[in-house]
DNA sequence: TAGCTGTTGAAAACAATTCTCATTCTGATT
DNA sequence: AATCAGAATGAGAATTGTTTTCAACAGCTA
């Protein structure tokens, strides 16, 4: 997606909930934008320059509740933030389980439609209303091995 | 599984990490039991009577690292905890995001082969050594909704 | 420009979890 | 059974990722 389009959708998400784009939500935008895989609060505030911790910690959650970052928790100190879904694709996990890291993978079609349907309706039996489905692999990574 | 194979099963598994089936851990893994699903640890200290909070935190850390308990943790406050798989069955949790609790699900066979054999390809690709998969529906429970 | 409202940054507060340490328990050995 | 060394416990203090506070600031509208 076009950076500037990108933007034009954020902007649009953010108004939804009477939220301005401002300078510090377009750098953490921009910041996760160039990783490109989940990233840690100290790593945000090592990668971007000049950004103040409070401010990332609130603007995170604005963001992630306007729709436009999600947050992965895992069993590391530190909670991970990338772009959401919609502004990259469905995806799950791979968190290492020595160094913590969290990377990105995905399931081909056919699995990825599968699994869909079988949880569609695990979901309907119980009663419950689907928001997302979340799958990781935890292991250990190739450098920890 | 009847309460004395487990108990012993239990006891070998601590008995490899030096540590000690002591009466605290076993009133743990029988709330643990008892409830049948992840629990907190102020629903631990609650259901149970007489435990050291400081002592319930410290032995689900042991009990966890023996591979007697696993350790559940979501965008909630508190971490929840249950037998690990190998006392129960393999299985995944269904997440509200409303009131924050978790319950057990599972796929049917069919469903969790096909799903097992997808990821273990793209652990292979990645060279990542599996020690477990996640699956989770976070949504919205039917008492929330 | 003036005024209104949302945002920021620094520091304080918060809360789940971990650590400390004096005491108590365990269990192996005599 | 008695002993003793090491492990576990409990109460509270400390830690630490995260949230909140609040005074100063920035962006928008008229
Ligand atoms: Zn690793
Ligand atoms: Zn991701
Ligand atoms: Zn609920
Ligand atoms: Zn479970």
């Amino acid at each position: 997606m076009a950076t500037d389009d990108l933007d034009d959708e954020i902007h649009a998400l953010l108004r939804r909930e009477d939220q301005r784009y401002t300078k510090g939500r377009r750098a953490l935008v921009a910041t996760l934008r160039a990783e490109g895989q989940p990233v840690t609060i100290p790593q945000i505030l090592d990668a971007s320059d000049g950004l103040a911790q409070s401010s990332v910690y609130r603007n995170l959650v604005v963001l992630e509740e306007a729709g436009v970052v999600t947050r992965i928790v895992t069993n590391d100190d530190f909670a991970r933030f990338e772009l959401a879904e919609q502004f990259t694709h469905h995806h799950h996990h791979l968190i290492c389980s020595s160094c913590g890291d969290v990377v990105d993978f995905s399931l081909d079609d056919q699995a990825e439609a599968g699994l869909d349907e079988a949880l569609h309706d695990v979901a309907e039996q119980a009663g419950f209303t689907v928001e997302a489905h979340r799958l990781d692999l935890v292991g250990t990574c190739a450098d920890c091995d």
